[in-house]
DNA sequence: GGCGTTTATGTCGTGTGCGATGCAAATGTA
DNA sequence: TACATTTGCATCGCACACGACATAAACGCC
């Protein structure tokens, strides 16, 4: 093998790193109106689609770890977007609910999705090929998230 | 635009971040008995294909601020895997250059790349589909870093 | 030459991400 | 019932990312 896969324009991998962080930038100027970040969206999303949630649940929809969303989710709650409550059946899991104000957002947030599709759909890209890709990053996904459960 | 659309971005920009989060996971390993992370390993692959660079050179084709490199090309130096010097000709650009120890790393990076995409590759994902994959996200890139300039 | 503007880099503050580790509640098992 | 193990959450330390801002060198224009 020569120097040729170590050419960073023949890396698959940067190409979705830097994708991710300028998504990630893409959103912003919308989530800024609401006052949220991007992790913090996909925290209220997956609440405005479940009333109650322990922080473990979250983790394992959002494939984030609880020293990232503990953190997180303590920022959201002095922001009065949500509750974290200890269960009383399990006194070692953590019950997060939407406030009022969190529950409020979703129709403040609506238009978003459109927005983003607006500025992902080309010419070139298709919703099929959206589609398709979507398709392969989730393959990639469970690949590498059952990955990390073999070395456990 | 139907329902199922207007959540086409939060179901492709999701895996996204979570692919790309993923994925630098599973080159940890291999970084890891280098010493390095992956936005280092990022730096390498530049100054591996070009002897000399500026700061600026670099957060051009990393597509990263200098906020970010600037510390990252710091600890890097520290790690004396390359130095920092200002340019004779314009005081204003520092030029960034690779030790012996930062060239070295090079044979040791080679098998990475493919290694990686030993796990990448599946019955449903052959090689051409990945570089579609790639071409769309490049897409995209072009785009949302278009999208950044229009701003300024 | 004087001086406002641009350019290249850097610092600071905040918010993720995550490995390593801690801790208390729940569970399994002898 | 004792006690080791597991589970759920959290803290700590470090390394990104990035917006806002600072600073000095270079440039442009008179």
């Amino acid at each position: 093998m020569d120097d040729a896969q170590l050419k960073l324009s023949s890396q698959v991998c940067f190409p979705v790193y830097s994708a991710s962080r300028l998504i990630t930038k893409a959103y912003k100027p919308y989530l800024d109106e609401m006052g949220i970040t991007y992790p913090q969206y996909l925290v209220l999303l997956v609440l405005w689609e479940n009333d109650s949630l322990s922080v473990n649940q979250i983790t394992e929809k959002l494939l984030l770890n609880t020293n990232t969303l503990s953190p997180l989710l303590k920022r959201m709650e002095k922001m009065e977007l949500l509750q974290r409550n200890r269960s009383e059946t399990d006194e070692r899991s953590v019950i997060v609910q939407l406030t009022e104000k969190g529950k409020n957002l979703k129709d403040q947030a609506k238009p978003i999705p459109e927005q983003l599709i607006k500025i992902l759909l080309t010419e070139n890209i298709k919703i099929s090929d959206v589609l398709q890709l979507k398709e392969m990053l989730n393959e990639w996904i469970t690949i590498l998230t059952e990955d990390n459960k073999n070395l456990e």
